[in-house]
RNA sequence: GGUCUCGUGGCCGAGCGGUUAGGCACCGGUCUGCAAAACCGUCUACUCCGGUUCGAAUCCGGACGAGACCUCCA
């Protein structure tokens, strides 16, 4: 058991509250995220979602609990909304690809896969698939119209709000209110089978041209949206679990549907504490598919998006997504991308000189001070970006230490050196120590540098310079230092 | 139309009753053959109008503005 256990507060949509947070089973915590559905390659706003559950997970691990880290993949498309349109997103990715569904969605996972290698993300502990638990979504239909909260229409199953509401309390995440919904509702669309409007399909019968059908006792169909993550996030974390996240856009109806499911079939809430984290902007708007403003996550690392006219390393990226808070909207601008990067160079450079420092008999600062301000950071609902301002205080710490203007004692400098690496790496999952160097190039450079050397010390600055203008010409900047010349 | 969130210095972005958030840019300094880089320092803002309070960016009310959800969405 960490001595770090036991501090952490997190933010739970279901009461707007931070609360303390309190396994359910002591020091193990059972967590599932929404994941994507694959009828695309993910955009960066999905991504910074993902990005920050895997945070959340890190700092978790970091604190030693024992956490099973389940993250679904939507591989079945959902063909009806509440209005009744026929919408299978990944009917009509194969559509229009001309491949099969599952074509579709394998093609677009390993994708995925790729980007979560790139972003640095930890795997989950187990990623299931929608179409693999259709069984398991049909008992769960099953369970529910036994209890009274669904009903069959021709084929098709609905879960039946009005009758839920008599025992438990629909809204409850989002804040609404049965008996206000239908005037909330701009426009009434055509409630086809539907008792109520505000019911949502458990499963539906298939049409002809459905490209994926299964066989259920209501007779060929497709499972609603919501009901996959139900069977899934029960069948591997149990009727009542610690942590659901997943997209703040999620909250509504998804999450508050799959409480629903939860309590109509189970009769509990399928978790303790409902995590949402926030959109990523462009130019102050969402970042969508539909919106079409969106950039892919490997165009931004390879420079190929018109938004930017530079390249960022996936550790840039991570890095600026960290400085904002998981709960707050983020803007991605050249210019903030820009900032984001000259700092986290200067945080590196400041670990590239911790563990050269020179140690005294006392610190004059205290370090365990700062290392406690780390835990505390992220033990405030995951505060990643005061987490960063501490680092930059211990980066300004080093930097004066190298200038003999504070000190530190070889102990404290160890754990100091120890903390920051495993906050940076471990917890916020940023790689640092990588040198871009060129091995082909490096003992070249070696030798202009040399040469240039030899001029300067000559006092040949007319040669110097020449090597020195014609090597930035060339994308290479030549630094001189009290300890000698570097590049980069 | 309904529900909700938010409006912080040149930019990004924390804080949410009393303390310098932090980063980037600017400016000053150190270093340097000159530069660049690096480092140090400085810069003290909270949309507006009322109210509560000894004290408000932080709480309450109102105005204006922005966004999210209500339809597939991370």
């Amino acid at each position: 058991m960490s001595s770090h256990q036991g501090n952490l507060k997190i933010y739970n949509s279901l009461s707007g509250q931070k609360e303390k947070f309190e396994p359910i089973h002591s020091s193990f915590v059972g967590m599932y995220v929404c994941g994507p559905t694959l009828y695309s390659e993910p955009h960066m706003g999905n991504m910074r979602t993902f990005i920050n559950f895997d945070m959340i997970f890190r700092y978790l691990l970091q604190l030693d609990y024992k956490v099973k880290y389940v993250r679904n993949i939507t591989d079945a498309g959902h063909i009806t909304n509440s209005a009744g349109d026929e919408v299978d997103s990944i009917g009509k990715a194969a559509k229009s690809e001309k491949m099969q569904s599952l074509e579709i969605v394998y093609k677009y996972n390993v994708k995925f896969q790729e980007l979560q290698r790139i972003y640095n993300l930890l795997p989950p502990s187990i990623e299931p698939t929608a179409t693999g638990h259709i069984q398991e979504q049909i008992e769960h239909i099953e369970k529910i119209i036994e209890n009274g909260f669904a009903y069959v229409v021709n084929g098709s199953v609905y879960f039946d709000v009005k009758k839920y509401s008599e025992k438990f309390e629909y809204g409850i995440l989002s804040g609404r209110k049965v008996d206000e919904l239908a005037e909330e509702t701009r426009t009434l669309n055509a409630q086809g089978e539907k008792r109520f409007f505000a019911d949502f399909a458990l499963w539906k019968k298939a049409n002809p041209e459905d490209m994926q059908i299964w066989r259920s006792p209501w007779g060929n169909g497709n499972p609603g949206w919501h009901i996959e993550c139900t069977a899934m996030s029960t069948k591997y974390l149990g009727n009542h679990f610690d942590i659901h996240g997943g997209g703040m856009d999620l909250k509504f109806p998804h999450h508050e549907d799959e409480i629903a499911q939860n309590c109509g079939s189970l009769g509990c809430t399928p978790a303790k504490y409902w995590m949402h984290a926030n959109m990523l902007n462009v130019n102050g708007q969402k970042m969508s598919k539909s919106l079409g403003n969106f950039f892919l996550p490997k165009e931004i690392v390879e420079g190929t998006t018109a938004l930017f006219d530079k390249p960022y390393s996936p550790n840039v990226i991570r890095f600026f997504m960290m400085q904002a808070h998981y709960r707050s909207n983020l803007d991605f601008t050249q210019d903030a991308l820009n900032a984001a990067e000259k700092g986290f160079s200067r945080l590196l450079d400041a670990l590239q000189l911790i563990d050269k420092l020179t140690v005294s008999p006392t610190s004059s600062f205290d370090v365990k001070d700062l290392i406690t301000s780390f835990y505390s950071a992220m033990d405030d609902d995951f505060n990643a970006p005061i987490l960063i301002a501490n680092l930059f205080e211990a980066a300004k710490r080093i930097n004066l230490i190298n200038d003999g203007k504070d000190t530190i004692t070889k102990e404290d400098l160890s754990s100091l050196s120890t903390e920051m690496k495993r906050f940076l790496q471990d917890v916020l999952g940023i790689e640092i120590g990588v040198t871009n160097s060129d091995s082909k190039l490096a003992p070249v450079m070696d030798l202009v540098i040399d040469l240039r050397q030899q001029a300067r010390d000559n006092k040949d600055w007319t040669t110097s310079d020449k090597i020195r203008d014609g090597l930035a010409t060339a994308g290479i900047v030549i630094k001189d230092t009290k300890d000698g010349t570097s590049w980069s």
